[in-house]
DNA sequence: AAGGATGATTGTAT
DNA sequence: ATACAATCATCCTT
């Protein structure tokens, strides 16, 4: 206490200088002479700065003595001007973070990969399509997946219970730090943005702690992924059935063997595939390789082409007994145009193979059918005309879909019509084969 | 084991 | 973004 003169001096000749406290002094010490007061401040501001070096309990009973010492408000007030002052507003503090970039593909990785997001039925299903990736087609993959499954739900445990733990923490920590702060607050000011930002601060540390998480996540299912699934080039056959519904479906079509989104996924469903994603890939390749392998060697596709082609247009002309229409040899471009084909003659065709079908592509399509029935009436004819003679049948096809150069895409165009001679050689190899 | 068949991937063009 | 073309990697038949 012999110091206390000193220390006074020092701090308290700025405090003595401030007005607001020389007011509340005066309001605080009515009465009293001048050493009273500067002994009150004094002893306060000796007690403040020692505050420190004691023990807890005495450090707890200490302030406890200053929130009740009669100066204490007259202190408060000084702190809040004195802050009012020199604090650095808190402007840049607003600065209302962008979403991390890094986090954001971090946690739509993790999506995707059925870790985060939905529960089980999400996850499961990922796994699923990442299973089917490599299964086969409509046969079983679930005994090969079942340890990548169960591995990645594995991870996707992990990952949950450490994010738990982690908002949990944050939480116990965030509350810990208000309460703190809340209770400065009676001494010292801290205005409620202040806390505020305290705990964006808080957050946000904790946040990078999670990104770290999940980061490791993602390392973690990337390993799992090329250790499983990179091995996808293991890669199992359609099985028969399938193939048999793609080809039905590509030879019905040849003059525009594209299926729409929604085609691919009926002819997926009817394949056995039923993951959404995968299905689509899965149909696209096949037809992506269906489409350049034919065209690249129409010949040695022609009796596959033929088989279907007699398949469909036989079990339609059965039910629909038109078969002048079958024997008619429609001249190419009648139908070779999309938009351009006889409706009226068509018409029932096509009403007859849907019904034989069996409702396989109820689909309002009705165009699209039309077309794959005058697709088939073309393998018919060219079956029953000219098949003997690969050449001839080449060119019962090729006006409607494949000119030699461009391929499908610009099919619809009869004028596009070359003889194909010498483009696909290969044809003759058909008859020999 | 050889070689063809076939699903998947990659690079390029549109 | 999509299709094509080339190519890879595996499966399957011989």
């Amino acid at each position: 206490m012999d110091e206390q003169p000193r220390l006074m001096h020092s701090h308290g000749v700025g405090m003595a200088g401030h007005p607001g406290l020389a007011q509340h002094m005066q309001d605080g010490t009515a009465g009293t002479d001048g050493e009273g007061r500067k002994q009150d401040i004094g002893d306060i501001l000796q007690q403040i700065m020692t505050i420190t070096d004691q023990s807890l309990d005495e450090a707890q009973a200490r302030k406890h003595a200053l929130n009740c010492h009669r100066m204490k408000p007259a202190l408060f007030n000084v702190l809040c001007e004195i802050k009012e002052k020199t604090v650095l507003s808190i402007r840049g503090a607003q600065e209302e973070e962008p979403p991390d970039p890094q986090l954001m593909r971090l946690d739509n990785m993790l999506l995707a990969e059925g870790v985060a997001g939905p529960e089980k039925g999400g996850g499961s299903a990922a796994a699923a399509a990442a299973a089917a990736a490599t299964g086969g087609i409509g046969a079983d993959n679930s005994a090969e997946h079942s340890d990548y499954r169960a591995k990645l739900s594995q991870i996707r445990q992990i990952y949950h219970t450490e994010l738990e733990k982690y908002e949990q923490a944050c939480n116990e920590f965030t509350t810990h730090v208000m309460n703190l702060l809340r209770e400065q607050s009676r001494t010292r000011p801290i205005s409620p943005k202040e806390i505020e930002r305290m705990v964006s601060i808080i957050h946000r540390k904790f946040s990078s702690i999670q990104m770290q998480l999940k980061q490791s996540t993602c390392e973690a299912v990337m390993i799992l992924r090329s250790r499983f699934l990179d091995a996808r080039r293991k890669r199992r056959n359609f099985n028969k059935q399938a193939t048999e519904i793609l080809n039905e479906y590509f030879y019905s079509h040849l003059s525009n063997p594209y299926p729409s989104e929604e085609a691919k996924e009926e002819l997926a469903k009817k394949c056995g595939i039923t993951v959404a994603q995968v299905t689509l890939t899965l149909v696209s390749n096949w037809f992506g390789n269906k489409r350049i392998r034919y065209k690249k060697n129409i010949g040695k596709f022609q009796e596959e082409a033929n088989m279907y082609a007699a398949r469909t247009a036989v079990s339609a002309t059965n039910v629909s007994a038109h078969g002048s229409q079958a024997n008619s040899p429609s001249t190419p471009n009648s139908a070779g145009s999309a938009g351009s084909f006889n409706m009226s003659n068509s018409g029932d065709l096509f009403m007859s193979v849907q019904s034989l079908n069996g409702d396989s592509y109820q689909g309002g399509q009705v165009g699209a059918n039309i077309q794959s029935q005058v697709d088939t009436l073309r393998h018919v004819i060219s079956q029953t005309g000219g098949y003997s003679d690969g050449l001839a049948a080449s060119q019962m096809y090729s006006p409607q879909g494949i000119n030699t150069n461009g391929g499908w895409q610009d099919a619809p165009t009869p004028s596009s019509v070359t003889s194909p001679t010498e483009g696909p050689g290969s044809v003759h190899s058909d008859t020999s084969n």
